[in-house]
DNA sequence: ACTGTGACTTATG
DNA sequence: TCATAAGCCACAG
């Protein structure tokens, strides 16, 4: 797990506000991984608990979680983005809730 | 090297 | 909207 690509992968999500959501395949592409959506779960998985990475903020292209509905980890994710403001409908966010990242700040706080 | 498996995505009907 | 199919890539066995 000291893969440098999980390490800006997690950078990448740390930087998604509360009450915004992204896509899997968003955050490899910002994190300089295109192509690369499900290295972004895997990532996610292996996220230590210490960095405290916004692992619920990140949702299918489709704006539908990725757990299989009424899943433990369905769950927390659905009332920790309720806690933030963000309801689900039929597992689905709304569009007004896509983080629209502004890649000249956003590429500057990374660092890359 | 080969194969199966995902916290995925896109195209198509 | 759904459902299916194919493409995708890292990783484990």
């Amino acid at each position: 797990m000291q893969n440098q690509n999980y390490r800006r992968i997690w950078q990448t999500v740390l930087q998604i506000p509360s009450g915004k959501v992204a896509s899997y395949g968003q955050i490899a592409d910002l994190a300089g991984l295109p192509g690369r959506a499900r290295l972004v779960g895997k990532a996610l998985g292996y996220a230590p608990e210490e960095l405290a990475v916004p692992w619920y903020r990140v949702l299918r292209s489709d704006r539908s979680l990725a757990f299989t509905p009424g899943s433990a980890s369905a769950e927390e994710q659905r009332h920790r983005l309720l806690s933030e403001g963000v309801l689900l409908i039929n597992y689905r966010v709304q569009a007004q809730y896509l983080w629209q990242p502004d890649l000249a700040e956003l590429l500057f706080k990374l660092q890359y």
